[in-house]
DNA sequence: ATTAGCACTCTGTTTAGTTGAGTGCTAAAA
DNA sequence: TTTTAGCACTCAACTAAACAGAGTGCTAAT
């Protein structure tokens, strides 16, 4: 669909780009005459300028201003223009890397990265927790701890654990708690979430208690534990440098800055703007490209972390349209390659 | 140290200030007589206004402006003279104890609260997640899972379970596991975390290894196990209501708003700013009262929730000085006793 | 001790004028 | 035909002056 302009067309458009980023302002054809040496007069530049806006890659704010990209405009730019310059990556890589060793528990691995990211992009940045899917049963145990006390182990296919205590009224014997623990891992293992219905789970217990003796309770707490650990409710959202936002003249506007940061207050909201549509493992979302009407003059740049070839969660970077993409979108793909690293080895 | 003013004083300057939360402006003489039906007219409130700058009880911005409250008059008016009038509880109860229901999981419930209380409050809060000190181990047991996978699950007196599945190399023995299991639990079980020395681990560990061959590699997993339960790395806080602040005229400084969301931004200045003082059950800290330089613009009311009689979080809402201080109070109030009742269940 | 009256102060807003960056068009040059 | 110099025109942003109005402090009367 976008076609490709002249070689001019395109040098005067990135230039024009680039120079807005620094500024933020609206580029005037005499900027781009002297500042980039493109061989041509101010004038001729118009004349592009002109094109160029007739052709949607620019708009004007008002008839005596300069020019300014136009989300389409940033799109040719994002896909053709700009040359993925890698950030210096030692001091980042090194950085993120000492996280690993410095926290441990997912929290603080998530939420330092967060913060880290947002210090590397000067950003305001968004990490979501992993969270583990289609997972598996493949041990599952009850032990007994005290008399009237049970331990409700079950581990999944990816090596994560689950407990629950469990305190009960009866007393039942090692001989029985062995016959639940056989029978109830030979009905649940390696069974495929889809499979794990409600239905299928009073299929077991009218099975279970036609063997034995086996109170009600008991078995709803091993249910819900079930359900818990391969339903997992939707992981935190980290939000990290939301005071970089204000550094960006575009949220001078105190009224559009509030909602802003009200779509960043909410997780429902937040969920929203970093759901990736297609599983691409970037995505950069500019401008209008965003559901979210509120942050239709903001760009997202958005990427997977995952364990092995599964995603497990998102990396996304909010800034103005006029974001720095080649800084960022490096940054974030860094970002995510390590952060795979480490969650895949803290899940082994 | 403070000392109560006349009855008269009492009533202007309570007038000025609840007029000055309403308005966020200077307050003058004239409004005082018109809209607080005071007995007195507008001179008689002006001379008494200048004796309230004289005690510096009030400011004023400049000459011909009216008085606003000092940090002092704040204080006073908190200590004093505010009354407090609860909020409509019934329906914030409802709200918050539907939470407990419908979100499961520490953070679900924490990260729900901090938006209900702040939507309620209409200023931006912070809960910091329940942290759990001065825990003993009650039960700790090593069970075989596979031929080379062993689970290890250790029990707190408080209910709480931690597990972790260890891959070794050698092949423990049932008999084997069940000595190790009985000769650690006997040595660990309800010792104080002071008792919990790595000294005490490597003695420990020598007497194990005189009676069976045990790897090193298993009992240092042990010992790091039991270390990051006990001893718990500092919860996260949840921040909630961040866009509540710009409704506030005294944040329309773009500079300082900066200022602001880069203290929420870093977990240890957002750390400092609610690490309550003092064990006060509730405290407010009025301008410069914050330790944070950036903050003394501020005030922060800062709550503990408790299981039992033990704190374990805090829950903390900031607003600028002119904050709404009957009604905050009232509502921190309710939302730390619900907190700590759930918190409590949960934990059962 | 209180209050009415008044001159004075200071901010915030409005209005008009000015500046300057930038455009589009035209006509000349390449 | 393309490029460029030149120029009139536009419009936001800034500045300065004028103005309105809320509030004070002081004085003198009650």
């Amino acid at each position: 669909m976008v076609k490709n302009l002249d070689e001019r067309k395109n040098s005067i458009l990135h230039a024009i780009i680039q120079e807005h980023i620094i500024t933020a302002s609206p580029v005037g054809s005499r900027t781009i005459a002297k500042k980039y040496d493109l061989g041509v007069s101010s004038a001729t530049i118009r004349n592009e300028m002109a094109d160029l806006e007739e052709l949607g890659y620019l708009e004007q704010p008002h008839t005596s201003a300069g020019r300014i990209p136009s989300d389409k405009g940033y799109r040719y730019y994002v896909d053709i223009l700009m040359k993925n310059k890698g950030v210096n990556s030692d001091k980042l890589v090194k950085t993120l890397s000492e996280i690993s060793k410095n926290r441990h528990g997912i929290h603080g691995i998530v939420s330092s990265m967060t913060t880290m990211l947002s210090e590397f992009t000067k950003y305001a940045t968004m990490i979501s927790e992993p969270e583990f899917k289609d997972l598996k049963i493949s041990e599952l145990q009850l032990m007994k701890v005290t008399q009237n006390k049970l331990l409700l182990v079950i581990v999944t296919d990816n090596g994560f654990v689950s407990d629950k205590l469990i305190t009960i009224k009866e007393d039942l014997d090692k001989r029985k708690i062995r016959y639940i623990n056989n029978f109830l891992i030979n009905k649940i293992r390696d069974k495929d979430i889809t499979d794990l219905t409600d239905q299928y789970f009073k299929e077991i217990e009218n099975q279970l208690v036609r063997k034995i003796n086996l109170s009600h309770q008991l078995f709803t707490i091993i249910n819900k534990e079930i359900d818990e650990l391969i339903k997992p409710e939707d992981g935190k959202i980290y939000i990290g440098g939301t005071s970089y936002i204000l550094d960006q003249p575009e949220f001078n506007d105190i009224d559009y800055l509030k909602k802003v940061l009200n779509i960043l207050d909410h997780e429902d909201t937040l969920k929203k703007l970093i759901k990736a549509k297609n599983n691409k493992e970037l995505e950069v979302r500019i401008g209008h490209e965003n559901e979210i009407e509120e942050m239709q003059r903001c760009s997202v740049v958005i990427a997977n972390y995952s364990i092995g070839d599964k995603a497990v969660g998102k990396i996304g970077v909010l800034g103005p349209t006029r974001m720095e993409y080649p800084r960022v979108i490096s940054t974030v793909n860094i970002v995510s390659d390590i952060l795979s690293k480490i969650i895949s080895e803290v899940n082994k």
